[in-house]
DNA sequence: CCAGCCTGTAAGTAGATTGATGACATGTTG
DNA sequence: CAACATGTCATCAATCTACTTACAGGCTGG
């Protein structure tokens, strides 16, 4: 996995917290990147409905409260449906074993995959935030 | 992620399954690799004392019933503690995000991988073979 | 005992991926 | 219209992946 998944939720949170320093050159430092990377990542996040921006304008904005926002929402914007897991190609479709492993394997890595999505679903941008608030003290 | 630990599982079930055919060259011919490969897989499987072999002699053996492997043992014993999220590296330690973003999301992203992995550890060795002889009718 | 076969492991290779960056078209605003 | 912002493409170096060759070390049957 890249780390375009812990990017977004560092975005999410700077224009959530700081809408006036939202500015990809003003995300890209804190981010410690390039502003392109970040407007790469806006742009995910902006085909996933999660932020608005506008070509010319400087900044972006939540489309929603953050309360509504997952980061199961944030990891679908960025990740898909895309699975954690990879499977080996080429099987012998010859051997009991090789003929049928990759079908068990999906199965199998799908429940733990769904756990973990469930988990993120049940955590918020808000929560984020009210971690944040907490370590900054 | 790579594919090493859908190898590795599917090195275990031949092993199970067809200890008599269980020869680094078998194996490579089942999963479609090389036999390096498997020897590697087993390298890592034998540390994480999953699996016994010898060398010299071919083949071989599984060091517990497949009832008492889960798919977590079999994670842990290729990808160690690594977690599947990736961090971005340099945040600013001066923006108030910046600062708390890692620790916020490493324990975020810990919860749901501890999810993921209490779905693996539900899940055993005899549970895939199970799959494998169902789906071969 | 030794030829043949096996495992363990290091080193090297081609191809894919990641992250950073330059370039530039396009849109906005004072 | 000048200055500045976003959107997007192309490129580059570093890293990763999977495969392969090579070889050291250990068993086993004849």
């Amino acid at each position: 996995m890249n780390s375009q998944y812990a990017v977004a939720v560092h975005v999410l949170s700077i224009v959530s917290q700081f809408p006036e320093h939202s500015s990809s050159a003003d995300i890209a430092a804190s981010v410690g990147t390039n502003p392109v990377v970040i407007r790469t990542v806006t742009g995910l996040l902006r085909r996933a409905d999660l932020l608005a921006t506008q070509q010319g304008v400087s900044g972006a904005r939540l489309t929603r409260d953050p309360r509504d926002i997952t980061l199961l929402d944030v990891y679908r914007a960025v990740n898909g449906e895309a699975s954690v897991f990879r499977l080996h190609e080429h099987p012998h479709p010859a051997c009991p074993v090789g003929a049928n492993i990759q079908a068990t394997l999906e199965a199998r890595f799908g429940c733990a995959q769904a756990a973990m999505e469930a988990e993120l679903a049940r955590t918020t941008l808000a929560d984020v935030l009210g971690d944040l608030a907490a370590r900054a003290g």
